[in-house]
DNA sequence: AATGAATGAGCCTTCATTCAT
DNA sequence: AATGAATGAAGGCTCATTCAT
C-alpha cells in the first residue's frame, strides 16, 4: 500500500536517527544501515530520499545548526536592551538542549567532518559568522568597536571551548558555572578600567 | 643498509606519517595502507610494529600530547615569577608549531576519537588536567582560589576554543590576537575591581 | 527473474557449495570466496545470508548430519523386527550416498573442526549419541543390557572406523564387505556361546 | 656465538612443538610462528631447518607414526605365541601414550591433512598397511585366510574408530573397555561356531 | 647458527550503492 | 512508496617466506 506524502516524516526520521546515531557512537563512522534501521526503514529508502550518505549527514548537520539558530532568535525576540540581548545570546548558546550528550557528540563530529566536506565547512562557517555578528551587533552598542570585536571573538571561543571540553571531560564546569564565567567576562570587559 | 635496530625509526616514521595523514585528510578515517605508504613501508610492517590500527593512532596522539607538554615545560623552565609563568603557559599553548594545519586537524580528530576509544579519552583527560593544574598553580599565587579556579577554566576553554576555531574558520583571529585576548583577560581579572 | 524469496535457495546453494568445496579440497581451509564462487554469488552475499564463515560451515555440517539422520529414520520406518531394524541402521550408515568422496572428506573435516568449535562439537555429539541410542534400543531387545551396550559401542566404532579409513585408503574394504563384517559381528555376538 | 651440532635438537624441538601446538589447537591451522615460539626460536630458523611449513608438519606426522610403530615392535618383541602377539598389537595400539589429548588431536588433524598432501597420504597408508599386515600375520596362524583378512580389517577399523571417537566424545568407552571389546571380538571370531 | 626486518598475497568482513520488483 | 537482493571495492589483519646481517 503505497503511502503518500511520506517524504517529510521520512526525512525527519532519518535526520533524527542520524543525530542520535552519530551522537551515540561518538563519531561520523556511522553506517547508512544503522541510521536506516534506527529510522525504521531500509537503507534503500534512505538512499531514495537523500541520494547518498554525505547528504544525509549534511542534512543532519544543517538541522542541528538551524535548531541552534532558531533558539537564539527566539531568545532574542524576548528582550530589548543590548545588554539583555547579549545575555540572551549567551544563554541560548548554553541552552540545556545543546548539552545532551548525543548533541554534543554530533556537534563535535560535524566539526571534524567540516575538514573534509566543503559543504559542511560552509555550514559551520555560516553558524560561526552568525554567532559572531550577533554578538558584535550588541557589543558595538556597549563599547568601542575594537573591544567589541575582541570580545565577540573571545566569547565565541569560550562558547566553543566549553562546548568541546564538555564533550570529553567530566571535570569541565557545568552549564551554570559557564554562564557565570561568560557574564563575569563581559562584565569586566565593559567596566571601564583601562589597563595601566 | 643496517638491518638491525630498525624498530625506533620505524615507529617514529609511522607516528609522523599518521599525524601527517590524519592532518591531511582531516579525520581519523585514514587507512593503515595510507599511513604505511607515507612512512615508506608495507602495511604488514606497520602491524608488526604496532599490532593494530588503534595502537598506531594512539601512539600518534600520545606523541602530539607529549610534544605539547614538553613545550610547555620548556617555556616554564625559562621564567620565574607567577605572572611570567602564566604567560609562558599561554604562549606555549599558542605556539606556532601547534598551528600547523596538519597538527590542528590531527588534534581535532583525536578529540573525536576520544569519544570512542577509552584510551584516547584518558590521554586527552591527562592533557586537559595538566593544562588546568598548570594554570591553577600560577593563578593561585596571583588571586584568590575561587577566582583562580574560574580563570583556569576560562583560559583552558579559550585555548581550546580558539584552537578549534582556527582549524575551521579563516576568520578566526590569528595567533597574536589570540594572545592579546588571553593577556587582556587575565589582566582584567587580576586587576581588583571586584563585583560586589 | 524473481527478486524475492531468494533466501532459501541461496542458503541451500551455499551449503551445497560448502560441502563440495570442503570435500574437493579435503579440509576446512576453504575460503568464503571459493564457496561463494561455486555457489554463483559474491562473498558479500554469502555473508549477508550467514553472517560469517563459521556459520556457513556449521550450516553445512548440520545439513550433512541431518541428511544422515533422515536416511536412518527412513530405513527404520520400513521394517519391524529388532533384527531387521538393527540391520537397517547398519545399512543406512553405510549407504552409498555417504561414501561419495566429497561427503567423506567433508565429514572428516568436520570431525577436526569439532575440536575447535564448541558448536561443531555439540552437533557431532548429537549425531554420535543418536546413532548409539538407536543401536542400543534394538540390541537391548536381542541380548542382555551389558552386551547390548558393548555391541553398540563396537558397532559405532566400526562404522566410524571404516568410514575414516575409506576416506584415505584405497585398500579399505568396500561397502559390501563392510556390511558383511558388521553382520558377521552382530551375528556372532548374538549367538549364545558364552565365554566361561 | 654460533653453536655447532644444533641441528638435531632443533629439529626435535620443532617436531615436539608442532605436535603440541597442533594438539592444543585441535587442527592443522597452526602457524609457523606458533610452532617456532613454542620451540623457542625464530620462524626464520624453523624455515632454515625444514625449508617450509609442510615439511615441518610432515616431519611431525612421521614422528608420531614411527613412535607408534616402535611401540608395537617393542611389545611384539616380548612375546611368542600368535595369540600373545595379536594381543600385544592390540595393547600397543591402545597404549595410554596414544590417548593423550594432544596426540589424539594431532593424529586426527593428520588424517585430514592426508587428503591434501600426497606425502601425508603416503605416510598414513604405510601405517595402515603395517598395522593390517601385522594383524594379518598373526591371524593367519589362528584361523583360515578369509576370516583372518576380515578380522584384520575389522580390528583396524575398530582401533581407528575408537580412536577418533575418543578424540571427540566424552561418552566414548575408556581404554580398558575398548581392549575388552577387541578381545571379545577376536575371541568369538576364533571360537569355531559356524554361522547357521 | 641465528634472527630481526620486511613483504606480497590472501582472507574475512563491512559498506555504500544500485536494481528489480 | 518501499524493500530485499546483490555487488564491487576496500580495509584490517595474518602469515609463510625471504633476506641481510
Amino acid at each position: 500500500m503505497p503511502k503518500i506524502g511520506m517524504e517529510e516524516p521520512r526525512r525527519r526520521a532519518l535526520i533524527d536517527a542520524t543525530i542520535h546515531e552519530v551522537g551515540a557512537r561518538g563519531g561520523m563512522d556511522v553506517t547508512v544501515g544503522q541510521i536506516a534501521r534506527r529510522a525504521g526503514m531500509s537503507t534503500a529508502l534512505a538512499h531514495h530520499y537523500f541520494g547518498n550518505k554525505e547528504r544525509i549527514l549534511l542534512a543532519a548537520m544543517r538541522h542541528i545548526l538551524s535548531t541552534f539558530g532558531a533558539l537564539v532568535r527566539e531568545e532574542l525576540a524576548r528582550v530589548e536592551t543590548p545588554m539583555q540581548r547579549l545575555n540572551a545570546i549567551l544563554d541560548a548558546s548554553m541552552d540545556r538542549r545543546h548539552f545532551e550528550p548525543e548533541t554534543v557528540a554530533a556537534w563535535l563530529a560535524f566539526y571534524v567532518q567540516a575538514q573534509q566536506s566543503p559543504e559542511a565547512r560552509r555550514l559551520l562557517r555560516v553558524y560561526a559568522l552568525r554567532l559572531h555578528s550577533n554578538l558584535l551587533h550588541e557589543l558595538k552598542q556597549l563599547t568601542d568597536p575594537a573591544r567589541a570585536a575582541r570580545m565577540a571573538q573571545a566569547l565565541s571561543a569560550l562558547i566553543d571551548g566549553f562546548y568541546i571540553r564538555h564533550a570529553l571531560q567530566d571535570q569541565a564546569p557545568d552549564r551554570d558555572d559557564i554562564i557565570d564565567i561568560l557574564r563575569d567576562y563581559t562584565c569586566r570587559q565593559l567596566t571601564e578600567t583601562g589597563q595601566p
